[in-house]
DNA sequence: CAAGTGATTGAATATATGTTCAATCGTTTG
DNA sequence: CAAACGATTGAACATATATTCAATCACTTG
């Protein structure tokens, strides 16, 4: 893994290291949320939902769509999908103890 | 995903969302290394990487196994791997346009 | 057993970051 | 055009955290 790669990978994995932010990310995973919707189902204000969306948004996590005066998220394509997947299995499975 | 769920994963992604602890992972990935070579390889103090490693391996995300003088950390499963890998074809994907 | 080597620990610090609150922006509609 | 609604922004703050340095631990070997 080169330099770069492995600052932006950091980066990503960064983004989706706050349950907050994960959290908002999942809730726009399947089809787009407005950020009404997100704040709600997370249970956090508006506001921080925003915040985090910029940042999210910034990296390319997730992509906007105004409609209106609803902006609506998106999680931006099928890897952040298959991480998690991995991630969800990584933390079913059942952990090993020494021999 | 459940709120647990959430929690841990975020803790997890957290931790690979430092650069410095990223490419220690990255680094006893295939095989394990010694806590000297892991500090030479990523460029930071042994005593860094002993920081780190302590949480890495809190999380389970790399096992010990002390030889000697020398203690050997490898990264714990095949699902780090998967998620690294995903990660890294998120990154090389190039990056669309809006139209 | 003492010296040496590799690894860990703890304290201290500078910095980053998540959250809140109030103010403002963009859009629709009365 | 003004009011209303949803979303964004910026400042402020409390907290978390990455890193350094010195001291100590664990183990080997002279």
């Amino acid at each position: 893994m080169v330099e770069d790669q492995a600052i932006e990978i950091a980066e990503i994995f960064h983004l989706l290291g706050d349950p907050t932010r994960l959290r908002i990310v999942t809730c726009c995973l399947e089809e787009p949320r407005n950020v009404g919707e997100i704040a709600e189902t997370v249970g956090v204000s508006a506001s921080l939902v925003s915040h985090h969306l910029r940042l999210l948004k910034a990296t390319r996590l997730v992509r906007a769509d105004r409609r209106g005066k609803q902006v609506f998220y998106v999680a931006a394509d099928e890897h952040v999908q298959k991480v998690l997947k991995d991630m969800m299995d990584h933390v079913a499975e059942p952990h090993r103890e020494a021999p």
